[in-house]
DNA sequence: AATGAATGAGCGTTCATTCAT
DNA sequence: TATGAATGAACGCTCATTCAT
């Protein structure tokens, strides 16, 4: 066995393959972190290989090992940050039961895991600005769909929301979410969980089936 | 007078002047226009100077007698463009006698502004997100009021709309005609005008002064 | 006659002509005492076609009416200031009746005329280190004689001086007085007469013919 | 120890080592060499980076690993040619123990060592003409002695100088030299040994003290 | 696997010079 | 004669990427 040459059992090879294995992770999350935090304080152009590696504390080389490009680097951070929203908005809604508490659940947990990880809503803002968004929305356009449009297509099937494109859904709802989280952040006074409530009734009052209603919609 | 010298009339002397006005609007223009073609196709960062002299037909070192860097040609670019959006909302708006019909006029004529300018959409929307706004955004504090929050501050005074930082009605106004807007241009299907209108009944619920309300807010 | 479609009179016509003559006499010497100005300032390199045009007050266009290049400022400036110099050292100078007062009273006046003309020390200075003295040290060799070697060379033909080639005595004695006048510019305290003439002492015993001595000369 | 990891022996590290000095100093010194033969030829200005990367057989980009820009090579070549001519001047001079022969011994070995390398005289008069100068002039005056001023303050404490401020001597005894050599390199014929002595007997007798004398200064 | 010296295309910018007016 | 807008080659410098070790 070729593990024999150089480990005395096959437990110590595999004692050495996971210490490799959690090196090989500790140094591919410390690229990754030291990006996203370059990012947060120097902007995409801003934050260079060189800085990468200085931060992460690889030589530059050692970079292109785990990642064939920078442009591989911020996909991937785009990638991660996208599955901890679909965790951060989900993770406790799906437990509930009915639709209305799901929105309302998931969308304080995701706008209180922005407000808690303020260079990923920082990394999000920039990338859907850039030009990564429109390279990486192309290949995204292949999958169907995914766990964010099956819960609002869930919701227009089900009479509980207005039938509308998905786009326009996550618009609303996700824009609500980072405008709110970026006032927390920036703004000169913090949000209470009461506000963040209000903000998600706001929401949801315009993304829900609307009954009928003697409410008069204006038009001009 | 001056003009005698050279010129057989005053109309021939202002035709001249007209002209040179018009060429030297021609060359700035240009250079302006073709920086934001370039910007909505391939960013802030991909767009050299060189490609703006060969796009805007012009010798890279013209550029410099016109702007004294790339980015006087952007901070010029964004307030144009900043100019026009306040025309764009207000100039019919303003017409208007009743403070909720003013909102809800201002608020499409700038959505169909991004909508027939899409260049103008991206560009604002990246430069919100460069290092270029907060650098800007140091010098407008010094200004203490525009036309925008001028605006909302007369419909917080007078009772319109509910009492809130000015930062937090820009975002969820502007976030607003920005979602819009975006899904207009890159999603499938293009809104109606009935579309428009309802989605700014649903901003519009948002921010005005919640009457004494039966309704009970979702609080988790 | 071509100056009657213009002018009233013969006399009104010269005196345009000398009007413009002068004008021309003082655009030229505005180019050249702007660029002299620029040169202490700013030195060789940083003195810019456009510094030149703003400070003389005349478009960049019109240099290149008086000059061929930029180059020929700078040829110009230095001939000018050759010429100076030769008027400065010999035209007391050579009022006087005896050799060796010849040479105080010549090495003393162009001292004092670059104590007082610090920015023609200046140029001279930059111009003898730049690339610009060896293109002109060849057009000058075809020059076989001027005022300054023609007076070293007579006191040499007449027993004044050491016999020895004339760039040498030139070597110590315009070192001597540029060293002098730049540490009297540049200095803390400055020179007073008897100064300069101690000084002139030192040169003068070092480049005159040596008597019968006793001191006996270090040889290593 | 370290190098047991990648070397076998203490010797073959320490070979390792050398060889990576060298190659190191062999790049760097590739670089500063060239800098020094173009700014002889072409002077500061004319000396691109273009040209010193394609002399020295290095990218440009490489010449940024050694120095952070065009003016740290420049610096450094200053620093090196003012340290060697410190080593030219008083390494052997302070071997003797007469201040005159050690002043005599001093400026023949400093006048032979611009004799033997041109280049580095060009380079320190250019250097002296230049913006350089004063910027680095400023760091030096922190410095309050150095080795070349200590032997003149020698000199004048122990009364074999006149008194006078350090940097007046400088100019004569080094502007002596620096004509000396120049006449060397481009007048027509070399100087001998002989005449090396002569001329630093002249500059003796200028700084020297002057006895009590029948020698009368001329004063006009 | 890890390094970091080396690369060189390409960046933003400058500036001597030209030329239509 | 005088202008100054226009030019474009060339500058110093950056940085993503490669590759020998």
């Amino acid at each position: 066995m070729i593990f024999r040459k150089k480990f005395d059992s096959f437990y110590s090879y595999l004692a050495h393959r996971m210490n490799v294995q959690s090196e090989i992770k500790d140094k591919k999350d410390s690229i990754i972190n030291s990006t996203l935090e370059l990012i947060r304080d120097h902007g995409f152009h801003g934050t260079t290989i060189s800085l990468i590696s200085e931060k992460a504390g690889v030589a530059a080389g050692t970079i292109y090992h785990y990642f064939v490009n920078k442009d591989a680097i911020i996909l991937e951070l785009y990638n991660t940050i996208r599955e901890e929203m679909l965790v951060a908005m989900f993770g406790e809604a799906k437990k509930e039961k009915e639709y209305r508490i799901q929105f309302f659940r998931g969308w304080k947990d995701l706008c209180k895991y922005f407000i808690n990880n303020p260079s990923r809503l920082i990394f999000i803002e920039q990338y859907n600005c850039s030009p990564y968004f429109n390279l990486n929305k192309k290949k995204q356009s292949k999958i169907p769909v995914n766990q964010f449009n099956e819960f609002f297509q869930y919701g227009m099937d089900n009479g509980y929301l207005k039938k509308m494109e998905y786009n326009l859904v996550a618009s609303v709802v996700f824009g609500g979410i980072i405008a709110t989280a970026k006032y927390h952040i920036f703004g000169k006074f913090g949000y209470t969980d009461n506000d963040l409530c209000k903000i998600a009734n706001i929401i949801w009052d315009g993304i829900k089936r609307q009954e009928i209603s003697n409410k008069v919609s204006i038009i001009i």
